[in-house]
DNA sequence: GGACTAT
DNA sequence: ATAGTCCAACGCGGT
DNA sequence: ACCGCG
């Protein structure tokens, strides 16, 4: 990792965040324009005298593959939410949608208020307004569910333009002018009204962080040009997910509904053969399954309608139909056995004929996701009601991270936390002894140290954490040591857990603090999100050490930074005198102790997720909830390989002297 | 989620 | 039949 | 010895 790119993804901010979500405000130099009288301000470039114009018709981003290339380009994130203009008059506060409605009142009164309080006297904004999740990005089914449920606590404004100002139109002024600007003006503590960062990074590194962030993508824009309405290709955006056509192969009637399709086998042309590229399930409205229904059930065939052979698990249910419609698919990744991954069906084509449709992205191809032969009984079955996750939906997450999860919970006792009704149920249950009924893929396996006592509990494979979501388990917590070797730890896990009051930044300085100490051991340090309220900063173990002496080194590792640093860290677990300070949880490292297991699911609101970062990820943006069950797969497919990659490579035995 | 137990 | 119950556990530090 | 804490 170069500085450079270190750099680049330290400066990846959206809004700084403490540790208990709240966002902070970012630490700009004070803004100078605070209220200086409208005639005392150096006007940039290209400003004119004018009224301020009802409506300026928003300048919108075309969408291209990748962004632009060239340091003409400025990059910013492409927000999750509604597109608003406001307008701010005398104090009097307007926002109006892309086309023009005023929505003011839809939003609570808290941005507006924010608005109002901004030393002008009119101006206009252009901007976007979001809903963000506790530590994270924005995240636009919430918005709409905020929405709908009258919810106005959560929404924060990002400015990102400045149209107009105290009687000076600005739409001529170069971008970048109008940038500096708006970001003059803007308060620097209101966390409900936001300015827009915009990176000098290259588009594509932008893109790419952007996408490892499970972000959904990035703006790009000249960085010298005047606002032009519409979309006239001065705006670009580039997505972490893909889109392009696709011809229909057949369908799959609906279970749910009468003449509507429930999904669509699809493909493209290559050699003037049409490959077959799997099934979209999802993305289209009741109406539009019965559309496709209605035009695709006077196109059946009888013979395989793809030059491929299909497994006899891709033909299951599917009718043929001839190959003459293009939909238009929204996806993620191209898997390794070519098909899409993540597809979603976003509307007919009915301008291009079918034999044009070829494949138009070469990208890396993520591998094949593991298959189970466990049943889910109750597949719909909620567990997190707030985004809801399913059962399956759980099931799939782990098929998704299975590849790198695997070798931190294959073969080790694990303790369990169970949830048969979800997180908001009346039961949670840990859980570490087998019980009766336990399915088969889950193992029972006898400690070695009581030969007598219950079983404890062991999985080997993807059916057994199957198995385990079918047991209603949210939450798995291995031990630091596999049943190869049950007295000789391979890892040592250290939770940093911050008290109230104490800054995200600050949890995150304890991380490099003790990767610091571990490494003057000789030893190795990896971080994760914990999924909760802070990190856990794991290092690999040869398995030489036992237990007793690992939870010693453990403990004075986490005695020696709080004897250091003691206003910071704490190594005792007394909830009085947390407030302020980071408590080092070095106890999950004695015999029969457990941590969460890395990209296990957290049993709290939001679904979130323990995860795996490289250290050059740890940025202030990525708080402990930050990665979720919904949204971790968008960065695994941007990502070039495991973050953990070397793990256990790295392992060095604990040497005898600390104590 | 599922077995076992009390009513 | 149906409702209720169980499903971990232990060392640490502070009083 | 007991309590609260992970």
């Amino acid at each position: 990792m170069t500085l450079e790119t270190y750099q680049a993804k330290r400066n990846f901010k959206l809004a700084p965040k403490s540790k208990d979500g709240k966002a902070v405000s970012a630490k700009r130099p004070a803004a100078k324009a605070r209220s200086p009288a409208p005639r005392e301000r150096d006007w940039p470039k290209g400003a004119r005298k004018g009224a301020m114009p009802d409506f300026i018709e928003p300048a919108l981003a075309k969408l291209k593959p990748k962004p632009p290339a060239g340091d003409r380009w400025i990059h910013e994130i492409k927000f999750d939410g509604y597109r608003l203009q406001v307008r701010v008059e005398n104090g009097k506060v307007r926002m109006l949608t892309r086309s023009g409605l005023d929505w003011t009142e839809k939003f609570g009164s808290e941005v507006v208020e924010a608005f109002a309080a901004l030393p002008v006297q009119s101006a206009v904004v252009d901007g976007e307004i979001v809903v963000e999740r506790d530590t994270g990005a924005s995240d636009f089914s919430a918005l709409q569910r905020d929405l709908s449920e009258g919810r106005d606590d959560r929404f924060v404004f990002y400015a990102f333009d400045l149209l107009h100002l105290d009687g000076h139109s600005l739409v001529n002024v170069a971008l970048i002018d109008r940038k500096q600007l708006l970001e003059s003006l803007l308060p620097d503590d209101n966390d409900k009204l936001r300015y827009s960062a915009h990176f000098n990074e290259s588009g594509s590194l932008v893109l790419d962080h952007a996408c490892r962030l499970s972000l959904e993508g990035v703006i790009s824009k000249l960085r010298d040009s005047k606002y032009t309405s519409g979309r006239k290709g001065d705006w670009i955006k580039s997505k972490c997910s893909h889109r392009q056509e696709f011809v229909i192969g057949g369908y799959v009637p609906s279970t749910s509904m009468k003449n509507a399709i429930g999904s669509l086998a699809m493909g493209y042309y290559q050699g003037g053969e049409l490959k077959h590229v799997g099934r979209v399930g999802t993305g289209y409205t009741a109406a539009t399954a019965q559309l496709l229904y209605e035009k695709l059930s006077r196109l059946t065939q009888n013979e395989n309608s793809f030059d491929d052979k299909l497994t006899s698990e891709e033909r299951r249910g599917l009718i043929y139909v001839k190959p003459q419609l293009v939909g238009e698919v929204e996806f993620r990744a191209w898997s390794a056995d070519a098909n899409l991954r993540h597809a979603a069906f976003r509307g007919l084509r009915e301008d291009k004929p079918a034999k044009d449709v070829t494949r138009e992205t070469e990208k890396i191809m993520a591998p094949p996701l593991p298959k189970s032969a466990v049943a889910l009984t109750h597949p719909d079955r909620i567990y997190w009601p707030d985004e809801g996750v399913t059962k399956e939906g759980l099931a799939n997450y782990y098929a998704e991270v299975w590849r790198f999860m695997a070798p931190y919970v294959v073969n080790r006792p694990l303790a369990l936390l169970r949830l048969p009704d979800g997180i908001n149920g009346r039961q949670r249950f840990f859980q570490k002894h087998a019980w009766k009924g336990m399915n088969p893929h889950i193992e029972e396996i006898t400690d070695p140290k009581d030969k007598q006592g219950e079983k404890l509990l062991r999985i080997s494979d993807f059916d057994g954490i199957v198995a385990l979501v079918q047991s209603a388990v949210l939450e798995i917590h291995p031990w630091g040591a596999t049943t190869d070797n049950w007295e000789k730890p391979d890892m040592i896990t250290m939770d940093l857990d911050p008290g109230d009051e104490v800054e995200w930044e600050d949890v995150i300085a304890a991380a490099y603090e003790l990767k610091e100490r571990l490494e003057a051991e000789g030893l190795a340090a990896f971080v994760k999100t914990s999924g909760g309220k802070g990190l856990h900063v794991v290092t690999p173990l040869t398995p030489k050490a036992g237990w007793v002496e690992v939870k010693g080194f453990a403990k004075w590792l986490a005695d020696s930074m709080s004897a250091d640093d003691p206003d910071r860290y704490l190594a005792t677990a007394t909830k009085a005198k947390r407030t302020g300070r980071i408590f080092i949880d070095y106890l999950r490292n004695g015999r029969g102790n457990t941590a969460v297991a890395p990209y296990s699911a957290r049993a709290r609101p939001g679904a979130a997720v323990s995860m795996p970062l490289e250290w050059s990820e740890l940025t202030a943006d990525v708080g402990p909830t930050y990665f979720t069950v919904d949204n971790t797969p968008t960065r695994l497919d941007a990502l070039p390989r495991d973050p953990w990659d070397g793990f256990f490579a790295a392992a060095k035995p604990l040497e005898k002297k600390k104590r």
